[in-house]
RNA sequence: GCGGCCAUAGCUCAGUUGGUUAGAGCACAAGAUUGUGAUUCUUGGGGUCGCGGGUUCGAAUCCCGUUGGCCGCCCCA
């Protein structure tokens, strides 16, 4: 039993769990660079100071935060949205627009790890700066839905669940209620799903019981689940403000359609997602069965950038986390069986073969060819039982009878065939088998 | 931070009312086989039974604590 464990939380990626994480990460990427977004990274240990003015200070809790050798206070990042901001906004003037940003990125989070939850976990993070019209999140949403669906998932496998704090707001003002009477709603709306009525608990405990027909008219909104009910319920309320923003509805669902993504989306009021900052449109992406955690979580953040010290600037993003995603992608059967196979397998009767061997096995290996031989002499039955594993398709033969000849033999090692080259063409042959069986 | 369940070889597990030196399959390695493959056979390495304490003549087994894991609550940027 090995003395030191690794930290709770924390994973270990032997071979075949990096195999699959890099499968997840090569999709991203390259769904990431289809749509024209560039790939940056920053700092994973950061001021403390910067999570406390994004998020408040009790944040901390939630962080590996310490102080270091030089008396400052700093933690670990727990997400992307800060340090992008800071990125973006040092540099907003002179940045190309639109500006779109992807990474991907391990965070740290102290708590309790659970299914789907770690507490150090990648995230693929994409960010649209400078864009304050719907178009931004008809992009990102796009993007979203294909990172996802690039594995092979379908609209029957997952999800993405549209809302619009800013609706709420407009909302809830006609209603009557004060903006901190709206916060406390919004926090109930948040948990609504999972525990009822009793999430309206905290808000009676601080604001007092809502009048039972204010809350029929929250459960109402609560209730829309398309464009013409969202219409209808706010037909009552009017106003220019209310307007736009029906526009922008319009927009944005007549754009994701138009992508070919309404079965990807539906509009549901549920979703307004934990802190406050998010300033519009909110998002998340969930598994059809609602088995698993939410697999992706965004939304507008206009005010971010110009809090954290940079100008004003309109922003929105999301983000995916690889917990979830790899489980979900487990569950369907979608993470595909990774093996590592080897081009050549060199046979090598001895030490005197073994020099004549590493000569050929470095230059096929400089030439892009993945080789594969003993580190120490063994049978010759046992190498090619080592050289059928390695899933090679050609074995050389390096031994004293064909040194002795000036031949290497060449076994193809699918049909058991041989014959022999001379030595000088080893690598010609190599080339000439792997681009004819290309074809 | 709170609660429930769990912990024996790298993995999956067995281990009788507490009783000799804790087992099996898989995996790994060596040999049978010193120049030609997936089978087969033989053998081997690997465990302070998560850790610490207690009860007992004797603990993998019973009791307490602790650490870790899974699940739920809080939280979820």
């Amino acid at each position: 039993m090995a003395q030191f464990q690794s930290l709770p939380g924390f994973r270990e990626f032997y071979p075949e769990a990096f195999a699959r994480r890099n499968h997840i990460f090569r999709l991203w990427r390259q769904t990431a660079n289809t749509f024209g977004f560039q790939e940056y990274d920053a700092p994973v240990l950061e001021p403390l100071e910067l999570y406390k003015t994004k998020s408040g200070d009790e944040i901390e809790a939630q962080l590996f935060s310490f102080t270091d050798k030089g008396g400052r206070e700093v933690a670990l990042r727990p997400e992307m949205t800060p340090t992008v901001c800071r990125l973006v906004g040092a540099k907003a003037n002179a940045l190309k627009r639109p500006i779109k940003w992807f990474s991907i990125a391990e965070f740290y989070r102290y708590e309790r790890a659970q299914k789907g939850r770690e507490r150090a976990f990648f995230q693929f993070n994409a960010d649209i700066f400078g864009e304050p019209g719907p178009e931004a999140e008809i992009e990102l949403i796009g993007l979203l839905v294909q990172c996802i669906r690039s594995f092979g998932l379908t609209a029957q496998d997952f999800y993405v669940r549209l809302s619009d704090r800013n609706l709420w707001f407009y909302y809830l003002e006609a209603l009557g209620f004060t903006e901190a009477q709206t916060r406390g709603i919004l926090g109930a709306i948040d948990k609504y799903e999972k525990m009822g009525d009793d999430a309206f608990n905290a808000y009676t405990e601080t604001h007092g019981a809502l009048a039972p027909e204010s809350k029929d008219k929250i459960l109402a909104f609560l209730g829309v689940k398309s464009l013409a009910a969202l219409e209808q319920i706010l037909a009552s309320i009017g106003g220019e403000k209310l307007a736009a923003r029906l526009l922008d509805w319009r927009k944005l669902l007549g754009g994701l359609e138009a992508m070919g993504l309404a079965d990807f989306v539906e509009v549901d009021f549920g979703v307004v997602r934990g802190l406050a900052y998010y300033t519009g449109f909110v998002f998340e992406a969930f598994d059809r069965k609602g088995e698993l955690r939410a697999i992706a979580g965004g939304g507008r953040y206009n005010d971010l950038v110009a809090k954290l010290g940079g100008p004003d600037l309109p922003a929105v993003g999301f983000a995916i986390g690889d917990v979830t995603m790899g489980l979900l992608l487990e569950q369907r059967g979608l993470m595909p069986a990774f093996v590592q196979t080897t081009d050549v397998y060199a046979v090598i009767g001895g030490e005197a073969e073994r020099a004549a061997a590493f000569g050929d096995i470095f230059a096929l290996r400089a030439g892009g060819y993945r080789v594969e031989y003993p580190l120490k002499d063994a049978a010759f039955g046992k190498q090619f039982k080592a050289a059928a594993e390695s899933g090679a398709k050609l074995a050389l033969i390096y031994g004293t009878e064909e040194l002795a000849k000036g031949v290497v033999k060449i076994r193809d090692l699918s049909d058991r065939s041989e014959h022999e080259v001379p030595r000088d063409q080893v690598f010609a042959a190599v080339r000439d088998f792997f681009s004819g069986g290309a074809e």
